[in-house]
DNA sequence: GCCCGGAGTGTTAGCGATAACATATATGTC
DNA sequence: GACATATATGTTATCGCTAACACTCCGGGC
């Protein structure tokens, strides 16, 4: 057990303590902790066990005092219950604690500018080392605007030429596999149900899956907005399922998927008989709706590992890079679609 | 446009800075930031105009080192990707920004006391306020074992008896009602589908329903185990659809519940006409599920903020209390449940 | 007129770490 | 053996803030 534990001492233990059990200065143990190469191995291993014995952690407010920078990442991010960004910032978190960095969240209250310039200036006066923006969001994109030149940012699922280095999924590749397989199974064209406006995301797989039906010379529908939820995507679904011509849909998410599966289950056309269905996430429960659904997989935890890898990189060498990292989307095909018929 | 952002200087103003401006000393700025009272009005607003001109921040570091405390506040988690969690998390950060704190993020990479003991110790040392304990284990009741006395902790669905504040939600009382609603209906007894071992929901929901069908003299069938994943669901579905007996199922979560409803659909048994489903948690999915999922609501967000309420209220008065608070769960019935055939 | 107390402000001393410089003590070169 | 050169350690200043105390006014009670 150790000193502090037993609570003897009101204060923790500070520097100058470990040195004078150690007898040696302050400064010696502090070139201990930062792994300084010249100080003797039994000189270091004293410290070492005096450190234990105190049961002393470095005060890291004074560290940043004195350096100007912390340990801490601050992560901007919008919603953070919807799975996508849940993942990313779950396979941050990861990779930033096996790093030795913390995460600090601060989640937008609207989508506006002057949110985004809140957050950020909450996080400076943390003195954080670098900011991370996980919301997918058009306006987010700003947020690069609003920050001093010297912060490290990264943008993930950042929009195009944001001017900040960003690690990106290809929505558009991904939205491209899921109207070329259905065009593939015969059907004349894909309807699309989207995410809601202002999201990279929407936007990218809207013009993946235009971009795809025009290259197949496909006739394009109009678009049927939703929002992401699996409420927005019944109703999508209800629309849809008045229309007589729909074969095949490409829906911008797996939780409005369902809503539309759902709505078709209700009006009684069947899935994938009379319509084919493409999602796009691959969520976990993706392969156990009924029928499975055929969707877009994205590796989440990969973005959010990625962009770490970059805002490390950042840090390390000191200057604001201007890399673009692009993770892969990849269809997945299950029992949803099938040939036209 | 502010000094700082014109980019003239190098080091961001510091509170002497603004004090040179406004023509008083740094002490009296600080008071102005900290609201003391004995500021002239004139004076505070000259202050006030030279913080803005200058676009000053405080330095937090700094004021935590002298401090001692900070405006952290640090939430230990399991899984972020899981809905629960991370609703209830999302409502702790929405309260904690309005309250004027951060929020850290320490997630563990496995549920040992080791990991705890672990995050524990990378939150202290970044001088949080106080720490909230979202990971709702069995083990995780340990943290507040390795917590210094005098640090404010709040166990998020923590276990009976933890020692600790606490918010939990009747998961009990949730089960119960599910249960009882399907031997309403008619069904002689209820199976159950249950969360993974060493999780106070799962161990909650399991006692719920076992004492629900005690009281009702009903039999008591085997549990089938789950890990809240739709996989796991589907995995016991398959084994409830063998048993011709089943007429009832109560599972743990509404992603097994999922898994539950394609594996009964798979093997031909019609839910609710056959065989009658309640889940748990009222996930936004739940009512577009096909049926819509008949389950037990409970508000995460509700969760997250009771707590940071609960976790306010100690940092207010200084000392660690030991109040509970209980967040009802409430049954909404859909149409997965059915009187008995 | 004197003393007291409070309002308003300034001065000084830390908080606990790192950085920069200073000081020993070994190591090698000629 | 003298001197430059590493290696290993100590000393001092400093980061930006708040706490504690000191000081100057000013009005009221005697």
């Amino acid at each position: 057990m150790t000193e502090q534990a037993r609570g003897h001492r009101h204060r923790p233990p500070a520097m100058t303590d470990v040195a004078r059990l150690a007898g040696v200065s302050h400064q010696t143990v502090s070139r201990v902790l930062n792994d300084h190469p010249s100080v003797r191995p039994d000189t270091r291993a004293r410290v070492r066990s005096a450190i234990d014995r105190l049961g002393y952690r470095p005060n890291s407010a004074a560290r940043i005092l004195v350096t100007g920078r912390s340990q801490i990442l601050g992560v901007i991010s919008f919603d953070t219950t919807l799975y996508g960004p849940a993942s990313t910032i779950y396979g941050i978190e990861q990779a930033a604690r096996e790093a030795g960095y913390f995460v600090s969240i601060a989640s937008l209250p609207a989508l506006d500018v002057e949110s985004v310039r809140d957050a950020v200036d909450r996080l400076i006066a943390q003195s954080v080392a670098g900011i991370m923006v996980v919301a997918p969001l058009v306006s987010a994109a700003e947020a690069v605007t609003v920050l001093p030149a010297h912060l490290p940012v990264v943008l993930v699922q950042g929009g195009p030429d944001a001017g900040a280095p960003e690690v990106i999924v290809d929505h558009e590749s991904g939205a491209r596999q899921a109207v070329e397989h259905l065009l593939k199974l015969g059907h004349r064209t894909v309807w699309h149900v989207s995410g809601p406006e202002g999201w990279i995301e929407s936007m990218a797989r809207l013009a993946g899956w235009q971009a795809a039906l025009d290259e197949a010379s496909a006739r394009v529908p109009g678009v049927l907005p939703g929002d992401w939820s699996a409420r927005s995507g019944y109703l999508a679904g209800r629309r849809l399922a008045k229309l007589r011509s729909v074969s095949a849909v490409f829906v911008a998410n797996d939780q409005m998927s369902l809503g539309v599966l759902r709505a078709l289950h209700e009006a009684g056309r069947r899935v994938p008989e009379e319509v084919s269905l493409v999602g796009f996430d691959d969520i976990p429960e993706a392969a156990y709706l009924t029928p499975p659904l055929t969707t877009i997989r994205q590796d989440f935890a990969e973005v959010g590992r990625r962009s770490l890898n970059l805002m490390l990189a950042q840090l390390a060498s000191g200057n604001r890079m201007d890399s673009k990292v692009i993770v892969p989307a990849q269809i997945v095909v299950r029992q949803s679609t099938a040939p036209a018929g």
